[in-house]
DNA sequence: ATGACATAGGAGAGCGCTCTCCTTACCGCG
DNA sequence: CGCGGTAAGGAGAGCGCTCTCCTATGTCAT
């Protein structure tokens, strides 16, 4: 009688309540929330009696009750910040079907879940939908945000800061600003990728940056001209795209137009360096031996690329994990302070370079 | 004053609530209630004015509250029912990375945004999970859900199916039962395959299928065999791999080592497909010239392999989208009848076959 | 002018829960 | 034997909203 679980719920239509729960254990409803929130003062006995009652009412908490009292739903939001754009569908479908965007919520969950956190999915473009992230997060709709912003020019981060309400980017924000984030060293990453190129004797080397205004696309380029700075190459050719696979092709296209004698090239992200490969066959070059190509991310597209891609490892799943302890403790203590986490990114040799 | 925005919002630490509202537009919370909820009977002049109030208070509904009465949340959950190995991380990542998952999100969200539904994520791997699950869906925490089954013996289609809760499934249940869902024609997909590569002049062809007890798994070969067998080819090699790069690609040098003279093969995913041409590489066969390979799903895998993927598209995030709308259908009206929407897939001609 | 009928808007009862306050019972001590 | 102290559990006030009921005010036909 004890082992039960869900038992005989629903005669009519009416689920069971705490009140129901209360009357069968023969106690008030106030007795049968405290056995249940695991609060002070319970006689083990009754303690006992209460947990037999739920299981045979099969009485089940109703979450927007209790989050009505207590300002809290166990819900964080992964935020997609994306402009205006919201009817652009191509975009959607790429940007979740890009493994960046996978792995962000693998990391999320690998925290979320153990702790039985919902994470919900939210896609902002518009001021309004700004307006009423912020209401959710200070309603207690939502205990917290993490937030993933698409351009430099979003202003949402600053909306989230200025409400002081628990967020945390994943990527730092375009701007300072008081809000936490996780980050990779991005710009470690582009030396990474300048010493190995430098290491393996490459004397003319060019760069396919991602868009200019993106912060890790920003960093990765600086840290991979200041490296090749350090090396005496004073100045690098490049062409930026924006992190498509067509992108590379066409800035490879275009940058071995005009600097015919490349012998390495940096690109700012794998799927943009699988572009750059077939421009590197179209134009009948051998990778890695008339041309040494490094990525950025090791996606899956890095492995299946011919010959797989040499890359900068981008450890997003426990960035996203740690993005998520975060948020956690902020939403636990309100008054921590903000905080950020840098992860150093890695060299992987394959084939490539 | 009547364009404003969020202005003079929290003075103090609380929010502004309907009463607060009602207060400075001069009526009653009902009043203010229908006006924000666009019900019946309201003054046109009176409209206005509780817009102002709005406006001026910077109120935002409170969402627990509204779904306390209404028993409807506006969230939809997206459940990965995914057996009991929750701490398998591996399994997690490689799992939200793929692209799989995330068209899926896409598809889903083409059709919410528009409607300000969120989606919700969830994980359910044990029984307790299930019964929370379901509990949340009676109690209206959850308006539906679609359901992502990972394995054939699933209990959850079924406790879904009893309950009469709105779920779809995306792909068909691998029993029959009353569950609505969205699938794709998998065998004709699979006879797809097989027409390309008869027509193709293969003579000796050989099949790497998926794990036989999920059902898309089963109905592509299925699919493929019987298109064959009515071209006269009656035994099929096969192996069976678990839609994974690696075991494409052992599996393909196991098909080749009991069969040497293969010309052409199907590879029921285009993942191990990509495996399958390492394997096929390191045994030295040229694709498309010693031996064809088409693939399954057309993801991004299929376009970034050497040569690119022929391969059967799989038209995931209008199926997703379609299980959208069968389950926004049947919360509004919870005595629809069970619905399923079968997707024809496309063969798409690439390099490799 | 009078009554039948619509229609706008207010009053107020909950939705199911948490949590503060208070009563009651019990303990040990002077 | 009486008193302060403590611990257990009940009573009940809300949390912010929706929605049913009801009243006040017109509007029209008789």
């Amino acid at each position: 009688m004890s082992s039960g679980g869900t038992s005989n719920a629903t005669p009519g239509q009416r689920l069971p309540t705490l009140e129901d729960v209360a009357a069968v254990a023969g106690v008030s409803r106030a007795t049968v929330s405290r056995v249940i929130n695991g609060i002070r003062n319970v006689d083990p006995q009754l303690h006992e009696v209460v947990w037999n009652a739920v299981a045979q009412t099969g009485y089940l908490p109703n979450r927007a009750a209790r989050s009505l009292v207590t300002r809290r739903t166990g819900t964080v939001a992964l935020v997609v910040s994306d402009s205006e754009t919201h009817d652009d569908d191509p975009f959607m479908s790429r940007f979740f079907a890009d493994p960046y965007f996978g792995r962000v919520v693998g990391g999320l969950m690998s925290v979320l879940r153990p702790k039985g956190i919902q994470l919900a999915l939210l896609m902002v473009g518009t001021p309004d939908a700004h307006a009423r992230l912020v209401g959710d997060l200070r309603q207690g709709q939502l205990d917290g945000a993490v937030l993933l912003s698409m351009y430099a020019e979003d202003t949402l981060p600053r909306l989230l800061a200025d409400a002081g309400v628990a967020a945390v980017m994943i990527g730092r924000p375009a701007r300072p600003m008081p809000l936490s984030y996780v980050d990779l060293a991005n710009d470690a990453g582009g030396a990474l990728a300048a010493g190995h190129l430098v290491a393996r004797g490459c004397q003319r080397i060019g760069m396919i940056s991602g868009p200019v205004d993106v912060p890790a696309s920003h960093d990765r380029s600086t840290g991979f001209r200041q490296a090749l700075a350090r090396h005496g190459h004073a100045y690098i050719p490049s062409v930026a795209g924006n992190f498509t696979h067509d992108s590379g092709e066409q800035a490879m296209r275009q940058l071995l137009a005009g600097n015919p004698g490349l012998d390495g090239v940096f690109v700012a992200n794998d799927l943009m360096a699988t572009g750059a490969l077939a421009a590197l066959r179209e134009a009948d070059l051998r990778v890695p031996d008339d041309i040494a190509v490094v990525g950025f991310d090791d996606s899956s597209a890095a492995l299946a690329a011919r010959p797989p891609l040499t890359t900068i490892r981008h450890p997003l799943e426990d960035m996203a994990a740690q993005g998520a302890r975060l948020l956690l403790a902020r939403v636990d203590d309100p008054d921590l302070r903000v905080t950020s986490a840098i992860f150093e990114p890695t060299l992987v040799v394959r084939g490539s370079a």
